[in-house]
DNA sequence: TTTCCCTGTGTGACTTAGTCACAGACTCCC
DNA sequence: GGGAGTCTGTGACTAAGTCACACAGGGAAA
């Protein structure tokens, strides 16, 4: 893919460049290099280094954490137009990875190396302002998740996850995948799924969820 | 109290200012004003607007999160040294306060106000970088506590809670207090301090709690 | 085609955590 | 000394997580 094709989709995804930052967006474009990613794989393992700073231009990630147990649970997932706001943390305050980050989906992304980053940062007001928002939205997506998880009662969210992720009211997930994103084990999910469906809220089968009403 | 003490303390235990930044320290010293805080008191809630950046002085606040049920968890406690990230992301960002903060102690802090700390985040690198590290610091702390409300036993929690807490081996706390600080019930941290006092582990009174061996 | 194997799902039995209701016990103040 | 209000203890019940294991479905190999 061309250089052109490239800044295309940046801004066509990082949609606040376009006011105003256009040159930015080009700059970003030009020391980052272009990475494919498959579903599936794992991007950063807990205590990696960074190389840079991933901004997103297809596909999906998921960013989560992990029990000795085996179990899991989603922190946020970042989309095509956000970056990887523990990327930058890293890099500006020179720890490591501190969790985990897998492809939900194929998708592409722009790796800006540190050393750029960190200069574009200190030029451009606009570069700091945006990763500094991103930031601070993460942390209160996070903070709610901590709510979320001491507060709430695992069948509404579970309900609530199904309607979301689900496309024309079907998902094609397994109660595994479920139970890690919600941070619970795959029995509770099973065993919730089941009673919606004495219930007549969901259709079962193998791989497939099916919401009814 | 003196600008002179005010610009001492702060470089007291605004540590990283020493080095290099103490002109800076001035600046912050000279746009602030000084405020002092009562245990107890709620200096945020859910919905507020910031007034400005807090830079704590003397005391220890508590970030914390609320459900309709009444029960609370601790997000993350503000000491001498640092700043109120949350209130740096609103005024940066435009948002309001999505949580609640109250005083643990009696205490002192320095209000810097949002414009004037727009500003000297635009001219200093230094202030930027701090910042920006303890952002990053949060969101960890805030994963790390994620992990675990979903992962972990409440009586390890507990027990844990209980030895940082202490001091000399006694806590004057209420069991109503530490369930909120862990996001439980006090039913629940009643409960497993009667089993830790048979087990030996622990003597209980009125308000107080005492580690054994 | 049949058999085998692997992954995914269902479920019972048990433990841990949270809720509700209420009983006492300890202070402080009048 | 008597209340009032706060703090702690506990039984009974529900929700959630763990462990063990059965079984189903679907593809790969024979």
């Amino acid at each position: 893919m061309g250089a052109e094709a490239t800044i295309d989709r940046f801004l066509e995804v990082f949609t606040p460049f376009r006011a105003s930052s256009i040159d930015l967006a080009r700059q970003l474009c030009a020391v980052a290099r272009e990475e494919r990613f498959a579903a599936g794989t794992t991007l950063y393992r807990q205590g990696d280094a960074c190389p840079g700073v991933a901004f997103v231009l297809d596909g999906e990630l998921r960013v989560y954490t992990k029990a000795e147990s085996g179990r899991e649970i989603t922190l946020y997932e970042i989309g095509p137009g956000e970056t990887c706001v523990l990327n930058a943390s890293c890099i500006l305050s020179g720890g490591s990875y501190p969790v985990f980050a897998a492809a939900v989906t194929d998708g592409r992304l722009l790796m800006v190396p540190s050393e750029a980053f960190r200069r574009l940062m200190n030029e451009h007001e606009f570069l700091r302002r945006f990763i500094f928002d991103l930031f601070g939205q993460r942390l209160i997506e996070v903070m709610e998740l901590v709510q979320e998880v001491a507060f709430r009662r695992m069948d509404e969210r579970l309900m609530e996850y199904l309607v979301e992720k689900s496309t024309d009211g079907v998902l094609a997930v397994t109660h595994q995948q479920i139970a890690a994103d919600l941070g619970t084990s795959r029995e509770v999910v099973s065993r919730l799924l089941k009673e919606f469906e004495r219930r007549g809220r969901v259709r079962l089968s193998r791989h497939r969820i099916e919401l009814l009403s």
